[in-house]
DNA sequence: GGCAACAGGACTTGACAGGTCCTTTAGCAT
DNA sequence: ATGCTAAAGGACCTGTCAAGTCCTGTTGCC
């Protein structure tokens, strides 16, 4: 269980070229496909992802392509995750009270809210920087 | 991400139920699908995997039905929802190394390790009986 | 205007979650 | 022995979703 799917982990490979890339240099995403080896339509739509979440910059055009919005040490693991993933939930329970009817004598809550919380931290304490820098 | 199936659901709520029975009695499988709501059937399939994990023990014919195999104390949740869930991998690199070929490189790999024995961890702490006493 | 590059929608395919149903096997009772 | 009871296990069904593909915009340099 709890498996990344492919798209999270061609996801990080993606953002982890761009980081290792010097500052400043726009990537096409034809080359960030070549180098991390997957199907360029299927990272376009990633990266597409990253856009809107605000972690990478998209430039159209001629000379266009990727750019890290930030520096790599301002990006967290989770940022990444997350933008393609969606939120890390253990259990439909864990995103909202009141979502089970069960929640008032469901003694399981508080163990997934830990597992979230654990998980969380862990990639939020990992940043891009991190990963390059090997 | 992350998310629990069903199964690893419906599983828990049945071996919690077994667990608040009086030790030694034998629980039909109908009454603990009503008890927790789950299908009969369904919940048949889950229970066939506690059985040859261990977790359980079973009895055919009349008088037949279920029976928690030791102290609710003596079974961990992470043993529940890996009987049925199977193993705990955030990736596939996780199983083993060697799986895959930018292992070598993989700056990611040792991220995950943390977040596997996190969560199996905290897993592991839990009891059946933690679980009951609510 | 035309080419270069990302944006985004529609579609396809296979796998797997989430069940159902039916037959077989084991055990007790009469 | 035979019939009833209850779990074991195999075969099947259905819908959703992962994992892509493809085509048509839209934007921006030249």
């Amino acid at each position: 269980m709890m498996e990344l799917t492919r798209k999270g982990d061609y996801a990080i490979r993606g953002i982890i070229y761009l980081a290792g890339q010097p500052p400043d240099k726009i990537s096409l995403l034809s080359d960030i496909a070549a180098a991390v080896d997957v199907p360029q339509t299927f990272l376009a739509k990633i990266f597409q992802q990253f856009s809107k979440t605000g972690i990478v910059k998209s430039f159209r055009g001629t000379g266009g392509g990727f750019l890290l919005a930030g520096p790599p040490e301002s990006i967290s693991l989770l940022q990444v995750v997350e933008a393609v993933e969606g939120p890390i939930l253990p259990n439909r329970c864990t995103l909202k009270q009141g979502e089970c009817e069960r929640d008032s004598f469901c003694t399981v809550h508080p163990v997934w809210m830990q597992v979230q919380q654990q998980v969380r931290g862990i990639l939020a304490g990992i940043t891009l920087k991190d990963l390059t820098s090997s």
